[in-house]
DNA sequence: GGGTGGGCTGGAAACGTTTCCACCCTCCGG
DNA sequence: CCGGAGGGTGGAAACGTTTCCAGCCCACCC
């Protein structure tokens, strides 16, 4: 029933339990006569050594947690490939968990957080508030911060630039023409939304201020939500049925964008020609829309593998024998990524200066 | 540094490890006097048990492993949520591995199962082949295989049955009046491909025997490849471009079909009227491609907790004390889901002759 | 008033490792 | 011939729990 332990490969191989251990970590000298036989008696039972008890000595297991509102959104599974990649090549493991935009960490938090079973984690995307989260986490387990952002949360963080983001997807909407831009914009209070609508407004009063015929900001044309597609296409219908008049759309992510697109369809509004539609995150079915849809990419595989690196290299910190003079705990980090324009068909028109529209 | 234990509690407290224990776990009777003084210790402390030291004893960590080719790959994140949700309610956690496809069990495997470092392992679209994998797969070790068979393996497998839903997606497009169906089908030796080939070709003999005009039976209609968007957009590019005729396409998956969809824009095909087309899967970008695809859906997120579900049957039994008179281990449960055919635009086209059935 | 039994509690042995320490050789230089 | 160095090895104490077992005390019953 039991599997076979140190102490039946010792006694299969007649030497002690610590021969043993040093031949399996092959650390000090043993002789290579020795060394044979007990080779021989690990594979004649076919041991391997058990890992819980490794880490009980080691304090500390080869995982870490990586929290993520849901796998199913498609934004995520190349930041959980990235972060997997990246820790995978120190010999870690991932331990997914989805937080469902849960207001609070839940008993899985704490149960592999407090109980030792990872050894540092990596939130993404969650909406939880700094102070619970600072009083759960041990102090002594680095936490890594993506996406959005945890003001006041003393943690390492990678995020892009939504701000930057915002404003190149509507100065590209202006850019062909749009002068009445509808924004599906994010959740209030989640800082990747507010960044992108932040920057939204910059490019409409900016723009205004050139040369360019004014583009108009008009409060009517911000909406707010969650970050879904049924939420894309139900906002947009209810502006096209109210006779909102509009011809572009930035949405704050390539959901809210592809939900948008299905209405315009159902309405008879051609895209790019009628309106011209802008997403966010450029996930994989951006590319397989119809039209293609442009959208401000973020590098999610990148950021997932920078999040692993920041967090391996917490541990390898906290590993090392001699601490630098005063801080035990560096400062954070903060790495900020510049999002990148990728242009396809659902923006693509003719540049026209005032010609017809709607 | 050291993070406080259940002997700081004991001694805060004045009392032994043992009644610190019985109070955290609730078992066995404690003083309320006492029972308060510990509570109030662990507070002051901020304790929380080990988790490893814990699993040590009891000889179980609550950890599941999931093994899937690419978290990336569409078609998992929805298995991965199924398995990490059906696990949960039992106060599980998911270890997430990205196999890639590979040909053997990797490091990880090893670390992870024979480790004891999880519990239990689900095996999903892994190309493995069953003499390593039960060699490797330690006796008490429950393990599920999904989607794709392992045959000679002895475990737990679900699957949906992709004979029948080759089947039915080549019966739906004989019906809306094709006659030489293109198949995009997935890699040779892959149960999953294999079985919806079969379906495809068991379809085509049947229909010759019945009274609508022959449909074709073609090897040159056939195709095999890897399950990616530009296998699909390659293999019918190439179609196109050597002059093949066809009137229909059944892709594999989804991915594939939509690779399909973009050669066949390209090439100016109308779908569906010159060519219809039905995937597999039903992936959440089917219902947004332009036209939205046809497809046989797979359930996947209700495969997913079907498979953490019989994960735990097999746990809680091999945790049980009586185990059940002669075979310790019950035979193993295999469970296949009917998929269905889903619908849309790509194959929405009038009924060319006059069969008239649901 | 002496069992008897039950409620509470503490000691200590597990669980399967790693690692410190001490020991025994053997071999070498003086 | 002796001292010491150092390679090779084993014993045993950790790591932080759970749990068995034994013991204490007190109330209760004959």
């Amino acid at each position: 029933m039991s599997r076979t332990t140190m102490r039946d490969v010792a006694r299969e191989a007649g030497v002690s339990i610590a021969t043993v251990s040093r031949v399996v970590n092959g650390v000090d000298a043993v002789a290579e006569s020795t060394r044979r036989r007990v080779l021989e008696a690990i594979r004649r039972l076919n041991y391997s050594p058990n890992l819980v008890a490794k880490s009980l000595v080691h304090r500390g297991t080869r995982n870490v947690a990586l929290f993520v509102p849901d796998i199913m959104n498609p934004f995520f599974p190349a930041i959980a490939r990235g972060v997997a990649d990246a820790v995978a090549s120190e010999g870690y493991t991932v331990v997914l968990c989805n937080t469902d935009d849960s207001t609070e960490p839940g008993p899985h938090f704490e149960r592999l957080l407090r109980g030792n079973f990872v050894d540092g984690a990596i939130l993404c995307g969650t909406a939880w508030d700094a102070a619970p989260l600072s009083e759960l986490i041990p102090a002594d387990l680095p936490v890594v911060v993506m996406d959005r952002r945890v003001p006041g949360l003393r943690a390492d963080s990678v995020e892009i630039d939504n701000r930057l983001g915002g404003l190149m997807a509507t100065r590209h909407l202006l850019d062909v023409g749009c002068r009445r831009i509808l924004h599906l914009g994010g959740p209030v209070g989640v800082s990747t939304a507010e960044g992108r609508l932040a920057g939204y407004l910059e490019a409409l009063c900016s723009g205004a201020a050139d040369e360019r015929d004014a583009a108009e900001a008009d409060s009517d044309l911000i909406t707010r939500g969650p970050f879904r597609a049924e939420s894309g296409y139900s906002r947009t219908r209810a502006a096209l049925e109210s006779g909102l008049s509009f011809d572009g759309i930035f949405a704050a992510n390539d959901l809210l964008a592809l939900g948008a697109l299905q209405a315009l369809r159902q309405f008879g509004r051609r895209v790019p020609e009628d309106v011209a539609v802008i997403g966010f995150d450029d996930i994989y079915m951006a590319a397989l829309a119809l039209p293609p849809l442009s959208t401000v990419a973020q590098p999610t595989y990148r950021l997932g593998t920078i999040a692993g690196r920041m967090l391996m290299d917490r541990l390898d910190r906290s590993a090392s024998p001699a601490q630098p003079p005063a801080h035990p705990q560096p400062e954070p980090k903060r790495v900020v990524l510049e999002p990148s324009l990728r242009i396809r068909e659902s923006t693509r028109r003719e540049r026209v200066q005032g010609s017809e529209e709607e």
